[in-house]
DNA sequence: AGTTATTTGATTGTACACAATTTAGTTGTA
DNA sequence: TACAACTAAATTGTGTACAATCAAATAACT
């Protein structure tokens, strides 16, 4: 029997949206685990493989909607992998722009292969994928105009 | 233009669970400044309230499927904050009883507005958040059995 | 030019998450 | 009753998140 409470956990989308959110990041790194990626490392190449393999951490930052306490580290760990290197923007010398390097770009052909395995391990009878997607991206947008 | 990349960051539903998450932390976050609590922190309190104060660190964990090494460091600021207490099972004393104190037990009260508070910022013209709710518990379901 | 304001990224400090290991206590069994 | 197997928490170590602050560089203004 559940709780009729609006105080049961049971009833709190919140935790719906959070419990679903470390068991998808729990799926990601048993895949990722080849890559030697983390799940947030991992989001950060996505970005590197569409940018042509260059952007500022400023625009990582922003499509991430990480900020720098997060990133800054983060980026060194890949740095230190050799996946991406660091350089400052010579026309304004505040901006710190991060690039591919060889072995970043050759992990890409790698990575083509998650979306396909995890599509298969999150799909199941009677669940639209694409629709729960739309309503997250509903959601946020609308927690985020506030 | 989105790009038709499988790896195409925007193309993920990992990211729009990602973010969502994160968007509904912070919304909580501000809400629960004036209860002193973090998130988790009031995940936890939601565990004790709903079980008559009195919840081992195991029926905890489970209950909030996080382990020990998340637990323990939160559970000893919610003591030093005096909302709850601490003692070993009489029975079996590799067993920790976690207690409401009566400060935590007070704290209900402030809590209870906080469900329809967030209820009224997250809700949003043409978003079933009841739907939302339980199509992430079913793939909260489906990712766990594996 | 010199001062002020803004921007960018890094740093610091707090609080999760979680894998892996350790410690202490309990149970099962020869 | 030894003693191996198991269990519950705590501990250790790594990696995020994010608020708040800081330093350096640039822009804007007088």
């Amino acid at each position: 029997m559940t709780s009729t409470s609006t105080l049961a956990l049971d009833n709190q989308l919140c935790f719906s949206l959070y419990r679903a959110q470390r068991l998808m990041t729990r799926t990601y790194q048993d895949l990722l685990k080849e890559l030697e990626l983390t799940y947030p490392q991992y989001l950060t190449m996505l970005v590197l493989w569409e940018t042509q393999g260059s952007v500022t951490m400023k625009e990582l930052a922003a499509r991430l909607e990480l900020d720098s306490g997060t990133l800054t580290p983060l980026v060194k760990r890949l740095v230190a992998m050799g996946l991406v290197s660091k350089e400052r923007d010579i026309a304004d010398e505040r901006r710190t722009i991060l690039l591919l390097t060889d072995a970043g770009a050759a992990l890409r052909s790698q990575a083509e292969k998650v979306p396909a395995q995890i599509y298969t391990l999150c799909n199941s009878e009677g669940l639209d994928l694409h629709t729960v997607k739309g309503e997250l991206d509903a959601l946020s947008q609308h927690l985020s105009k506030r």
